[in-house]
DNA sequence: TATTTAATGCAACCTTGTTGCGTTTTGCAA
DNA sequence: TTGCAAAACGCAACAAGGTTGCATTAAATA
């Protein structure tokens, strides 16, 4: 397996994956670290970034996709594949919510990988007018 | 407001997402009402659809766009806005799955809108390998 | 059957994302 | 500290999905 390296352009997509307060896309993200690196080594970071854990690919209902870091979940014990996601109507931005279980009744034939809840409306801070 | 029509192009596109038994994608209908008309008519008829509220239009985990015909919403009372979908990792394809609400609390600070729950995993006849 | 305007076709364009390849840079080990 | 393998990068070119403008065609109603 590979080993990963650790550049300027990784970090400062990491950084501002992490210091915002919801999920980004890669536009948004390419536009933050503008002339630090391509448009190309953006998407690679990412996926790099994703691969290793460290951020969580999310897809909104609009269906761009979006890259959050996730608080609750701890590099050491990876992924936790039941998302919850809140997605403003307004400003289109995509927040992490608390972590919490849902619980679904199947039919045995289907085996559930990943379970994704996104909840669309308007944010608390939109919801100031 | 302006009175919708029927043309053919409309009606093959209803059919075939009516027909199918799962999702299909913009690309997909295409194919199917291939010759009918242009692929920009695609996209206007499917704008139209989901608009008159015949269709729904679901993204997948993803992140491509599918577009369904809904059994269980009657025209009548219009969409029914708590959504629960099965997505495959294998064959990519979206069934509906029997509605079901999903109780969700949040913050009264959050407007719910819409509430989207697709399950990816393997379905039944991707299961029979 | 005539008229209005919804729907269409076509061409051009934009955004998002991917691939190939030669060059640069990182991390490790001598 | 220096050398080296390969991870990461930049650039150019490409592809898919989706949009827009505008002139033309065809539904629905009167």
């Amino acid at each position: 397996m590979s080993t990963p390296r650790n550049t300027k352009a990784k970090q400062a997509v990491l950084n501002e994956i992490n210091f915002s307060g919801y999920a980004l896309s890669q536009p948004e993200i390419f536009n933050r670290v503008q002339g630090m690196c391509d448009r190309v080594t953006v998407y690679r970071i990412l996926d790099r970034l994703v691969r290793e854990n460290k951020i969580h690919k999310i897809v909104n209902i609009d269906g761009t996709i979006n890259y959050a870091g996730c608080n609750s979940c701890h590099e050491d014990h990876g992924h936790t594949h039941d998302h919850l996601h809140f997605s403003c109507t307004e400003c289109k931005k995509i927040e992490c919510l608390e972590e919490q279980l849902i619980k679904v009744s199947l039919p045995d034939s289907y085996q559930i990988k990943e379970l994704f809840l996104t909840i669309s409306g308007i944010c608390p801070s939109c919801s100031l007018t």
